[in-house]
DNA sequence: CCGGCGCATTAACAAATATCAGTGACAGGC
DNA sequence: GCCTGTCACTGATATTTGTTAATGCGCCGG
């Protein structure tokens, strides 16, 4: 808990306005959830596979992901987080995680201890609906990653798959004029999408031949936006977002 | 609405029950909801992409699958449900379907007003609870599906299948000694984790072959569950099943 | 009883993708 | 300023998987 909470907690509301309309009672009842900050750098677990957690966490700044480890060291990630996310949510519901979060980039996080947010979820039925309702969003999403991974092509999924981030940070306000931030790895990308990093270096540079896009360094570009949603079969109305998704 | 709802809505109970503990209050709140039975052969679509549903359904007999549709005729199943399941619950807070539901094999349903399911959460938080962590397996099950199309070989794909519904099943009390039904026909098979139908039959046999189980007609014998749960790397942690899940 | 249809199956071949084995650029720690 | 590790990138080769096309079987309706 500390003087900038209202400050964290409000990213919160934002990224509920995205959803649902937030009443003023409600706004102030998000803000006076108990928080602990806390930095983490890249690449570290805040949850694994098989733990208990007893809070969850609203990610302030940075990138994070969800993956499931396998045997011989294969990875699939699961979804990657942006500000504004609560990438473990369920866990409000679900007590064992199946899977394990971790930071991508340096992050800034904001625990809220589980019997809070269970607190506000009995005293604001709107709110409950708002979380449940971002939960579902959530699935949505598995559900497109899933079509992305089973049925597309390489090149579909990679498309996809920065329309779907592009998007998200933009809802945010986070991204515009076709260009955000990228620090996903080529290897990061191939475990998310379900082939090998060299394959991944292949295609993308079919993307940029193709003048699709520019991917230097940790930034994206999107030279024609069109076209790409048109590479990747891409439909935003999974994302569920409030107002129409132009870009 | 009819005589037989109570009994229909028991069902329901049953499900809720292998998740979380049902009060007497609850059990009689949901046997009190307003159901319309209804038969449907098979291979007939519920609710589409793009519907804004006013009810959901309860499936009470035979199975059903959701299944998002791409270009040029590929589809991707997304889950397989089981009597008991309510596969478009999520319809109660995501107002437009992103992707459509199916019968695999002839069904009855009980189809439940939106109007009546959220009157039941506003006056039961527990069965809130329920319902949303209802939702939040249903996505763990998701991410497992993920993990499955990007990860595993076609091997371990089919066999993780075939584990995780027989447990569903077991779980329900519709399946034991390690045999059950098996309606989906091996292009829905392949449809579910994402490679062609020829392919699934070459591994089915390759499968047969090692004596690991029997596919005959509609029905599904496993010979040597711990085999095949190896060969699967099947945890079925992330069923979030309430009771150990020995089958 | 026949015809049609969906489903399982097969083979031959083509295409996509993984694997392996590197190289070089760059950044951070000491 | 050097060492180390990560990441992007490359080429050769091996595997897996898809595609196409054809066959046969069993079931259902007329």
């Amino acid at each position: 808990m500390s003087l900038a909470a209202g400050t964290d907690l409000s990213l919160l509301v934002r990224k509920l306005e995205t959803i649902i309309t937030v009443s003023d009672l409600e706004r102030r009842a998000i803000e006076r959830l108990p928080v602990t900050r806390r930095q983490l750098s890249a690449h570290q677990d805040i949850v694994r596979d098989g733990d208990h957690p007893k809070q969850c966490c609203l990610l302030l700044e940075g990138w994070a992901f969800r993956y499931k480890l396998l045997d011989e060291g294969k990875r699939q990630i699961l979804s990657v987080h942006i500000p504004g996310d609560i990438p473990d949510l369920q866990s409000l519901h679900l007590p064992v995680m199946d899977h394990s979060l971790s930071t991508l980039t340096a992050c800034t996080l904001a625990f809220i201890p589980h019997e809070a947010m269970l607190d506000l979820t009995r005293n604001h039925p709107g709110i409950t609906a708002a979380l449940w309702r971002d939960t579902l969003v959530d699935a949505a999403i598995f559900r497109e990653w899933m079509t992305n991974i089973g049925r597309r092509s390489t090149l579909g999924r990679i498309t996809h798959l920065f329309c779907e981030i592009y998007l998200k940070l933009h809802g945010m306000g986070l991204a515009r004029d076709f260009a955000c931030e990228m620090p996903l790895t080529q290897g990061d990308i191939a475990d998310a999408i379900g082939v090998s990093n060299v394959h991944v270096n292949r295609v993308l540079q079919d993307l940029r031949g193709q003048g699709l896009l520019t991917l230097q360094g940790q930034r994206l570009v999107i030279h024609d936006w069109d076209a790409l949603t048109n590479r990747a079969e891409f439909d935003p109305a999974y994302l569920h977002q409030k107002r129409p998704p132009g870009p």
